[in-house]
Parts: structure tokens; C-alpha cells; sequence
DNA sequence: TGCAAAATCACCCGAAAGAATGACGACATC
DNA sequence: GATGTCGTCATTCTTTCGGGTGATTTTGCA
């Protein structure tokens, strides 16, 4: 991705540079500027629908390679499995090594169950604003922005169901 | 498609004749043709790369039929799962009896990713208030107050991985 | 070709969430 | 006793979400 927009930055300025270079050369026509606008416009939107398209397709790529390594993470937690009943063993180590603490996690947990703020809050009893203080320091140990991207990396990490 | 075309073809028209316009109009500075050149080609490559994800989108959305049949077959075929190569087959019966249509469920999986509306909204080349329209709307036929909730759920009913 | 469904966008408003600080007590450990 | 961690709570401020409503455009299909 970020080498497209390299490839692109360099060829631009080549071609920039031809055109410049290419006036003085050959025969200057009438309407020369409108003819060089319309060439360098052809062909960068040329390039941008080429750009366009590959991009698309990496992305498409790449996140399926994402897909891939969030399945084989899920395999190496549950090696031994027992799909229907297990109450489920949050990953200990990957806790620890975040510094997640045990009030923390649980309240992760209930984030994770779609409760908002104010129920965790009633359902632990404690002020909502205690329960905001664990979520933000929760969410900045698993460099989350959001809640929902908290989950989603806990889910990943083994942390959460 | 083809209106993507002609709209491309009106813009650039347009454009080269405003170019055209300006040069007699503004102040005539030095290197003005390699100012043009660079104008130019950065938005004729912004509009190419626009027009090209837009493209393949398009194309992307119309194909996803053909798709989907053919990992529906995979699952007929391999029912006892295959966890490692697949990439996740939403389970189409309860989208429809939930009457989710194809573009709720795809905002639904980036919300499942911890994207915020805003980050949707770009990487889905629509507005922000479009991602939240799409968002109430599958909040509402999944019976969830929060975006956590709807992901819970969601997950639950087999629409999410 | 015309119609219904989907998708898109806008605007408003209130509620929820989050960031940034500061503070205080309990408890363990050294 | 000093230190550190953890849990608790408050305040302020900004951002984000979500509900509600209405409108237009696009699309798919009959």
C-alpha cells in the first residue's frame, strides 16, 4: 500500500519532469498546454483506476491472510476443545503480559455482552464512573479506541469468549 | 457503469476547459505548465482511484450472488466444518428472516471489527450519516440499543464470524 | 419501462462513551 | 514506614452514538 503511493509519488514526478523536459524538444503546437493537460490526464486516471483496482485487491488479499491467523490463534487456545459446554478459560498468560487486571477483564466481559456502561455499573455495584475508569484503562492496555474494538481484540487475544 | 464513464469524460471536459479558462484569466507565473501538469494529474489520479474502488465495489456487490453460491456448495459438501480455509459463510437464512440486506451486514462486520461510523464511512466511500442509517437499521431488525449488543447478537445468530 | 426495495444523505437532539485529571482508601510487600 | 498496585469515585469536556424524520437516487426485477 504505502509502496503504491511510492511507485506513484515517482512516476508522477517523472512524468512531470518528461513533459517538462519534452516542451522544450519538440515542436511547440498551438494549444500545447491543453494537449499536455489532456495527455497527463488520461494518463493518471489510467493509473488511478490501475491504482484503484490493485488496491482493492490487496486489501481483499490481506484480509483474508487476517482471517487466517485469527483461526489458527483460535486453534492453538482451544488445542484440547470441548465445543458445547466449557465455561470458557480466558488466556492467563496473554492477561498478564498486558497487565489486564481481574476487575478489568470482567468488566471486559460485560462490554463484551453488549451491556452499556450504566447496567455494568448496576449489575457489579459500583458508580458508572468507576466503571468507565476500568474500560479506559482496559482499552489503552489492548490499545483500543473503542469499545468495540476492545472486544474484538480480546476475542483475538483469548481474553473474551 | 457506463455513467461513470461519461461522468469522468464530463469532469475531465470540464476541467481542461477551466484550466484553459484560468490561464488567461489568473496571473501567467513561471512554470505554470508543470503547475497545471501537477494539478491535473493529482486529480485526475484522485478521481481515477475513486472511480476505480467504485468500480470494484460495483462489481463486487453484483458478483456477490455468484459467490456465495459456490461457498454454499463448499458447505454442503464439507458440513463437518473445515475451520482452517474458510472464510466465513454468513448464515443466509437468518439475514433474510431478519430481512438484513447485504449492505447492513457489511457495515455490521466492520462495526464487529471496531471500526468507528467515521472510519466505515471512509472506507466505504459513503457518508457518515449513510453508515448510521444502515447502523439503526440493523440495530433494529437485530433488537440491539448498542453497536456491542448488535455484535453479540449478531455473532450469535451466525451472521458474524 | 415502471415500480418496489435499497441505498444514500441530511438535520436535529439527547444520551452514551471516552479522555484527562485528581483523589482516596485497602492491601501487600519490602 | 515507604512504596506500589488496585479498586473506587468525581469532575469537566469533547466526541461519538443512536433515535427520529424526511428526502432523493440507484438498482433490481417483473
Amino acid at each position: 500500500m504505502r509502496r503504491h503511493v511510492l511507485i506513484f509519488g515517482v512516476v508522477g514526478g517523472l512524468l512531470i519532469a518528461t513533459l517538462q523536459y519534452t516542451e522544450y524538444r519538440f515542436v511547440v503546437i498551438e494549444h500545447s498546454v491543453e494537449l499536455y493537460s489532456a495527455l497527463v490526464a488520461i494518463l493518471f486516471a489510467t493509473f488511478g483506476i490501475w491504482l484503484g483496482l490493485r488496491i482493492t485487491r490487496r486489501r481483499e488479499t490481506s484480509s483474508r491472510e487476517t482471517i487466517r491467523e485469527t483461526v489458527v490463534v483460535r486453534e492453538v487456545l482451544v488445542p484440547a476443545e470441548a465445543p458445547a459446554l466449557e465455561p470458557f478459560a480466558p488466556n492467563k498468560a496473554q492477561q498478564q503480559a498486558l497487565g489486564i487486571t481481574a476487575r478489568e477483564l470482567e468488566i471486559l466481559t460485560l462490554v463484551a455482552r453488549g451491556l452499556s456502561n450504566r447496567e455494568i455499573a448496576t449489575q457489579l455495584f459500583v458508580s458508572e464512573n468507576t466503571v468507565k475508569t476500568h474500560c479506559a484503562r482496559a482499552f489503552d492496555k489492548l490499545g483500543a479506541a473503542r469499545r468495540t474494538q476492545a472486544v474484538q481484540r480480546g476475542k483475538e487475544l483469548g481474553l473474551l469468549p
